[in-house]
DNA sequence: CTGCATCCATAACGATACTG
DNA sequence: CAGTATCGTTATGGATGCAG
């Protein structure tokens, strides 16, 4: 399957990379990975994404049903994202794509150095 | 390894993600997924590409060692582009992707059409 | 606590014209 | 044929302030 290209596939790939490429969409969908998270939490797991980015990934995956999202009306309000079947199924090619990443990242840094030699 | 999330093991896995998530990085990499291709080849084969993105694509992926470029200095000019071994080797966990967004697609279309529903 | 609204800077992308 | 140069548009990301 892999070798064809229709033009469905390709649309469809390259949806899935266009969300999967924007920055910060492969950072929470790992932080959620082993159990759900509050907003807050996840602010100060990832560390240095801002508010907005933020909710808007959540917003994205959300609407692309890779997580679902729990409000409990308290004061002050809580709120709970957690992944669902299908976000935990993307997390297998995920690992996959980083653990070929990691392996393979000395590779292209060696690449880069040599580009930048020949400059 | 999947399950760690080191600093470098993020930065390593959304620079790979950076690169492939760019619009046309995956299509010119399975372009030249069965043989070298010249330049226009690609551009014809492609069909809605720009030059300019085709032509910053390239740059990009032999930058990083994903293909090699080989000119042959004649007139009218000639340009081969191929797949390095690092190239074929990331064809592996990219098809793994396609493969996943073609067997799933039809559950975020789902998931997009309820958000909608629901608004 | 969770988030929306606003404004701003930069980067990505595309169309067009021109060149060795 | 295989680009480069330029310009304009849109998308993306970030900072800040405000609100339920």
């Amino acid at each position: 399957m892999a070798t064809e290209h229709s033009h469905d596939a390709c649309r469809s790939v390259r949806d899935l990379l266009a969300r999967i490429g924007s920055k910060w969409t492969v950072v929470v969908v790992r932080s959620l990975r082993s159990e759900p998270r509050r907003f807050s939490e996840l602010k100060r797991d990832i560390g240095d994404i801002s508010q907005k980015m933020l909710t808007s990934t959540l917003r994205d995956l959300e609407r692309d049903g890779f997580i679902c999202r729990k409000v409990t009306a308290s004061i002050p309000p809580r709120v709970d994202y957690a992944l669902t079947d299908l976000g935990r199924d993307l997390l297998g090619p995920l690992d996959s794509l980083g653990d070929w990443a990691v392996a393979n990242q000395h590779r292209v840094d060696a690449a880069r150095a040599r580009a930048i030699a020949a400059e």
